[in-house]
DNA sequence: TTAATTCATAGCTTTTATTCATCACAAGTT
DNA sequence: AACTTGTGATGAATAAAAGCTATGAATTAA
């Protein structure tokens, strides 16, 4: 009888438990430790007993009057109590400190004609808003980065409208104006500002399918033509800096997003921008997520950060 | 309303929601992880929820159809729960390694007129039958094997009767019988037993006080003469085996309790055991242990040990 | 003996966990 | 568009647990 171990609940041990051996472990008196525990004694004495019940060992020596003494095996399970409370502390911790929605690793996708116009001034800021947000950037083409935000590889991307996709929601940034790039020798050196129609029967130089901005232009300017030229065809896998390059080498003219021109300080005496007349071709620049992606505090910080950095001719959209 | 946290509980996390967001973690799925857990879905999806909210972070982005994704924090708390679970792990297994009553550290002592008789015997024996018990010995006078008794410093003692006290219980071993040590020379050496009046007027070498044999044998040998001489004032911080080196020495007679003649091989020529006519004056031996000693089928192997032991001379008590 | 102290137990209450049934939502399919 | 399917969330009811107060049993001290 005095030694028998009555076997008392099937449920499994509780840190709640723990705390109470350890409590006891610390003051040797149950009713202290129950207080310390901010329960009842009795409350104690059964969690206890369960717990002494569940491992099927006795944990202390109760003798009434005289302190409570810790058998062996219960030290040792005090001991290894005292490192499942501790990890679970700092299980919290952890949690506590990923509370702050700018921490942690963000991983932003942008397409390729948003990126080196948007980052270099995107990226400091946000650093300096956000220090301890860990960002990662992918550039790449809108349809990658919709399968990867769509599986979650990536937080959010930055692409251009029309963008719109079941399980997805966006939010405009700015709107961003085309503007025709030509040589300094080109004809329309003294024109003030070009109309779309004015590119029909001209030969761009457009980036590759898959890039938006190519098709954005070509929209907007009817009649242009794209891709005839053996030029053309070796722009394929380019940038719109390359063909930027390839304008100040006077090889032809193009179609860049405004943002761009600030980029060009090398050879702006090469090349001529011109606006085209209101209301000008332009595009929507937007920032897209999961609809149930759960740090949308995070995102409104790149948004805001993003719609405070001075982009030289774009309108700030709300 | 999509990212606000609610607080539900007050309690503080458990093992089992922990259980929980590991299963979804691994089966990225609430319904099979409910199912991997023996609860139903909503069970399963009430306790995260909870959990989250106590936690202040999201741990799992939900989108119906598509798979549960887990959040960047999410994956650093699912990390940490692992540790925890583990660590609780550790915990049962600490426990059920102890349940073996004969395994752990055992501290016993044992008094200076019994342990060098005794422990020879018993603790091969011990080391035998119970090959995980670390013993450890304390050889000392019956009031300080008390109170380290009685303050959890040892686990049992080995005594003799007469022995009683509060909070303590006790259990006879052996009784064993006194038997005279004569030099080889002694006048009595032709008589085949002693009557313990005949040592009367003898002054006999007996240990100093705090011994109880020194008492036991004063009591069973009415008038006899200690302490008054040279000698036996030199006894006072000796051992029986010193007394009985100044036997063999012919220095005087003594009195030697029955199991200590086993020991006696290098001077077994020089020495004469005598013993007393029945019945013979004897002490009890017995083991004592604190009432609410949790441990206490460890006591009843030592005690099964010892009995089982054989030891020349003595009768087994039950 | 009488108090006082201490842990255990009993009966009852409150809180928490769990279930079943159902809802709401998103994707595909027709 | 209207279904169908698969998913997690929600609500009401219930089972389980954890809790408290009051009391008991054992021990020690006066």
């Amino acid at each position: 009888m005095q030694n028998r171990i009555v076997f008392l609940n099937l449920n499994p041990m509780t840190l709640t438990e723990l705390r109470y051996i350890v409590a006891v472990s610390q003051k040797n008196h149950f009713g202290l430790a129950a207080q310390a525990c901010f329960v009842s004694q009795p409350t104690l004495s059964i969690a206890i007993k369960k717990l002494e019940g569940e491992l099927g060992v006795r944990l202390f020596e109760r003798s009434s009057k005289n302190e409570i003494r810790i058998t062996e095996i219960g030290q040792q399970v005090i001991d290894q109590a005292h490192i499942v409370l501790q990890e679970a502390r700092i299980l919290s911790e952890i949690a506590q400190q990923g509370k702050d929605p700018l921490s942690g690793t963000f991983k932003l996708g942008v397409i390729y004609t948003i990126g080196p116009y948007l980052l270099p001034s995107l990226i400091p800021k946000l650093k300096q808003r956000a220090p301890n947000l860990k960002l990662i950037i992918e550039e790449n083409f809108t349809a990658n980065l919709y399968q990867w935000l769509k599986q979650g590889t990536l937080d959010a991307i930055i692409i251009s409208y029309p963008f719109a996709e079941p399980g997805i929601e966006t939010s405009a940034l700015y709107e961003e104006p085309f503007v025709v790039a030509l040589p300094r020798d080109h004809a329309w050196n003294k024109r003030k500002e070009i109309l779309p129609e004015d590119l029909a029967q001209q030969d761009l130089m457009l980036l590759g399918a898959g890039h938006c901005f190519r098709d954005q232009v070509i929209k907007a300017c009817p009649n242009c033509m794209v891709g005839n030229s053996e030029i053309t065809r070796s722009l394929e896998g380019g940038s719109l800096e390359t063909i930027r390059h390839m304008v100040a080498a006077g090889t032809g003219i193009t179609v860049l997003p405004h943002t761009s021109i600030l980029h060009s300080h090398h050879d702006e005496r090469l090349i001529d921008f011109k606006p085209f007349k209101a209301p000008a071709p332009s595009r929507t620049v937007a920032i897209a997520w999961r609809k149930h992606y759960p740090r949308k505090d995070t995102i409104a910080t790149i948004r805001e950060t993003i719609q405070t950095t001075p982009l030289n001719g774009v309108e700030i959209l709300q």
